[in-house]
DNA sequence: CTAATACATCAACATTTCTTGCTGGGAGCC
DNA sequence: GGCTCCCAGCAAGAAATGTTGATGTATTAG
């Protein structure tokens, strides 16, 4: 049976990260229109090169994206999966959630 | 008709960010048991309070919490709208979601 | 081969974010 | 009144993050 609140703290904080950025936001709504190069990004977003490049590397590293080389175009798709896990772990916060919610006893002392 | 694409992508990312931090996430990990005040949320996660001050902050400016004074004590509560909010930014990035979901011929040439 | 394209990566800098220690204010107890 | 507790906020420093321009490496075109 795992920690069914804790899994990996850490590994959420990492996915949420890679989602906290316009630039990344961007390239995500691209990527739902199918596979694209860097350099359609790039014109579509008008961002740097590197600036792309960066923003993709921490998706790829976030796992929410893979790409693909193809001759010398790298393709980039989103991984369904990890949106997946993304969606179970917003899913896992709500309050309504958790079987025994428990409301303080409203006179119970705070601290100590 | 709304654009149903990018509602707007700078209050996603801030929304974002605000789940982006493992303090954060334990904050609300606690809070999905009910209403908690801040020392109880201090001596829990270990925390000093001036730290967690800050991360409350956060997470109320972005509209994920909500607190309730009641004599010295500050009790947050989390706002389950925000989530849900969360909540569907994540399944309207699910590809699956486009509907007319192109794949990019394969030869088209990419710039220019 | 030479030139151009597509992309990753690096260094340097700017900006943002987080932590820590401190100050101060409001609320309740004596 | 004074004292303690709970908490917000500030200032300063540390650390992480994002941007820009330059360099390097495949790959393809001519």
């Amino acid at each position: 049976m795992p920690t069914n609140t804790a899994p990996d703290l850490s590994a959420a904080a990492r996915l949420f990260h890679a989602l906290s950025d316009e630039t990344r936001l961007a390239i995500l709504e691209m990527l739902q229109h199918g596979e694209q190069c860097v350099c359609d990004l790039q014109s579509e977003l008008d961002a740097a090169q590197s600036r792309l490049s960066f923003h993709l590397k921490v998706l790829r590293e976030a796992g929410l994206v893979t790409d693909r080389k193809e001759g010398r175009w790298s393709y980039y798709t989103i991984v369904p999966e990890s949106l997946a896990t993304v969606h179970d772990l917003v899913v896992e916060m709500r309050p309504s959630n958790v079987s025994g919610r428990r409301r303080l006893p409203i006179n119970a002392r705070c601290c100590g």
